[in-house]
Parts: C-alpha cells; structure tokens; sequence
DNA sequence: CAAACGTTTCAAGTTTCATCGAAACAATTT
DNA sequence: AAATTGTTTCGATGAAACTTGAAACGTTTG
C-alpha cells in the first residue's frame, strides 16, 4: 500500500530463469552429475536422470543456451560439461540450503559421505579429514577463508611435484567443516587421482579409496584411515 | 548404456526442489526484496511482485515450510525475513551466474549500480569504494577472500566505535570486484545507517547517501564521491 | 554402401502449478 | 458492536513446459 512501485524496468538480474533452469528434476540431476567436472556424453547424462533421449536433449540444449554447459562434439557423441566453477559454486550454495526443506532431512549416500569430488577437488570425510591433518602437520596455515602452505608444506609438495598454491575453505555439506578447495585443492586432487589413491565411482561423484590411497595418504601425509 | 544404475537412493541434497522454489518469477521478486536483510509485511511483497494477497500468501507459505524464511506476528500483519544468511549467499551465487542468460545482459538499475545492500553489508559501486579506499589508507589489509583490519585501522574504527574485525572479500555483481562482507561490512553498514549516512530507498535494496554521507565519508574515511 | 548408433527436431499429449474470485479468519478502528 | 483492514484458505481455471513417439541427421562399422 504505502510502497511506491513505479520504475519497474530497474533490475536486478533475473534470479528466478537462473534458478528455474536448476529447479527441475531431470536438469538437477545431469547438473549435479557434472560437478564431478568431468565432461559426459548425452546419452548417459539420459540415462542418468531415467528420461528419453529426446528429453535430455531438450534440458541439455536449455542448458547450453543459458551458458551453463558446454559441449564439445566427438563423432557422433556430444560431450557435455558445466562452463565454469561459478556454476558449480552456486550448486554448492543451493545444496547447503536444500537440507532445510520439508524436513526430511534422508541421509545422504554413504560412499557420497565418505569421500567424492566437489567439482575439481575433494571433499567428504576424506577431504575434511585431509584438510584437518594438513593443518595439524603445519603444512598449511589458514586464515579464516583463506589457507596458506608454510614452508615445512611447500617443500614437500614441491617434493610430490603438487604446486604449493593457497587453498580456498570450502564449506562441506555433509561434515559441515572445511575442506581444500581453490588452487592447492584441485592440485592434490589431481595428484591423488593420478596416483590412482583415489578412483571415480562408476555413476556418481563419490570417489573410492585404493590400496595404494590407503598406503600412500598414511606415508605421505600421515593420514590413517 | 554402460553405466549402471542400481542404487537410486543414493542422493545428493535435493537440489531440484530447492532451486524450483527461487525459479519462479513472484517468488524471486519476493526473496529478492527480502535480501535487505529487513522483515517485510505480505501485502508488501505482494505489490512489490505484483501479484494478489492471495498468491503471495500461497506462495509465502511454500518458502516457509521449506525453510527460506521465518515470520514474525504482529498484531494483524506477518512480517516476513529471510531464514539465515546462507539463503543469501545461495541468491547471490545465482545472481553470479544469472547474468549469463540469454545474453540479454540488460543494465541493471543505476541506483542499484551505485550503491545497495548485500543481506546486511554495503555493495555497489560505493561498496568497492569504500574496500579500494580502507585498503589503499593501510586500515586493512587483503589476503585473497579475507581482509583484516591493520593496527591503524582497528585504532580508527574503535574510535568510531566499530568493532575491528575481519572481512570477507565479497564479489560485486555489478562492479566484478569485491566489497566487504561478514562482520566488518556488516558493522560498517550498521554504523553508516545509524549515522544517516545512507538511507534505503523506498522500495528496492538500493542506498542513498546523505549530504551528512558526503561529508562523513570524505572525513572520516577519505572518500570523495 | 547399407546397417547400426548417438543425437536432435518436430508435433503431439499430459501434467503441473501459478493465478484469482469468493469466502473465512483475525486484529484494529470507529 | 459494526465496519475496515491484513491475511489466509478453498476451488476452479488456464497457461507453461515436461514428456515421448516418429522421423531426420550425421557418424561409424561391417
């Protein structure tokens, strides 16, 4: 009543398309299978959220249009990723408030819990549980938001040929403490996969442990699973 | 075709659903107007969205029971405020993303440009300025996402009365830099809004300085408008 | 070169849900 | 006590968009 409602043009910028684009069933799903930040073929992303491949095609090329995805064509495949980690940062953000609603509050997948990539670094009780011991062994010092090597930590990284770059605290839905994210996250991530200490799951983000993860996360970095 | 798909109750949060409730026109407008951080009444948000006291009843009571907001009785009116601060950061991620769309890329509102608040902190062009102009006087200091007051600082807000605590780097959507976020920026806005150095507007998240702004700013702080 | 495969386009059918009139409820004012 | 105002509940309507079958397109394989 008392609120003056003129200048309607004066925008703010169009929060409910870009949340709309999110909000449904089948376009959540393929968009949280992409967190893993790997690029996935049409079909499986189909199969993935159970719906035809004509449907799929429809969200994916929504999508592609919203500059949400990218997509990069292979022979007949067509590859699909997400276009940036500003994407997965607000998928992040809408999964930390999603827990709230109707209360249900299921528990989540317990290999998701144990350890899985958050776009292009780990996460989980793994990554929690890496960043902890990270902090507890000084090889890292972390200011609020912010962690930093020492130099006890940039040598050995250097050692392990992992760039010894600052780390971002990203908050971890499931554990609710941080983990490494940022530059130094995605580089230890890498490293561990190219280790093979870690190996993707088959359909999700969860990421299993190895024999060798086993061994060398005790060894390297002290940590004992 | 090659992946298996056994285990369906494995679940990520449920993005879908949380993302459907901002991906609808009334109730973005609606949570949009509510990131003032200030508690507003139905008929208000009604006429901001401009839809009838009936739809924003209905669909205030969505966001209600899944959490978004909380509401606040008094006598015959409900005033209604966002839940937590992580709703915020979940609609200023989207927000990040949602200038990609359709490449429309329409200019958002100048007041809004200038100057405007961010859930409870100063954002906007005026926002920047005032985090360019601390840094560049020496009153704190950056270290990627946090900034923290220097000893000159922390003398100088104390003597205004303003708790010298830490900052987030806050990323402008409007400017593409950053302002200052958590308990500093939320301090520093609480101080210029009780010193009527900005004012809200009537009906939008937008700021206006004061003649009393002006002078403050340039005095105490060294900013010129 | 024909068949199989992955993907997209087109044109339906179907469902979901936002919307508003009517009415009820509650608090305030006259 | 009656009238007014702010808000919510109920029910019917209608539009938006998700879905799939059919078909077309391009690539790979035999």
């Amino acid at each position: 009543m008392n609120v003056i409602q003129q200048e309607k043009q004066a925008t703010e910028p169009d929060l409910s398309s870009a949340a709309a684009l999110i909000g449904e069933p089948t376009r959540a799903t393929m968009l949280t299978a992409l967190m893993t930040g790997l690029a996935l073929p049409a079909g499986e992303l189909a199969e993935l959220a159970g719906v035809s491949p004509q449907t799929a095609s429809m969200h994916l090329q929504k999508l592609l249009e919203n500059n949400y995805l990218q997509v990069e064509t292979h022979g007949r495949h067509r590859y699909y990723r997400l276009e940036n980690a500003d994407v997965a940062v607000a998928l992040e953000a809408l999964m930390v408030i999603a827990p709230l609603q109707h209360k249900k509050r299921l528990l989540p997948d317990k290999d998701l819990c144990y350890a899985r990539t958050c776009y292009d670094h780990l996460a989980g009780w793994l990554g929690v549980l890496l960043c902890q011991t990270m902090l507890e062994n000084n090889w890292i010092t972390q200011q609020h938001l912010v962690m930093t090597t020492t130099e006890l930590g940039s040598r050995n990284l250097e050692f392990l040929g992992i760039k010894p770059n600052q780390a971002r605290a990203c908050l971890d839905w499931t554990e609710r403490r941080h983990h490494l994210g940022g530059e130094l996250g995605r580089g230890l991530t890498t490293y561990f996969l190219e280790q093979k200490w870690v190996v993707r799951h088959t359909s999700s983000r969860a990421l299993r442990v190895t024999e060798a993860g086993i061994l060398g996360l005790r060894h390297v970095f002290g940590m004992r699973l």
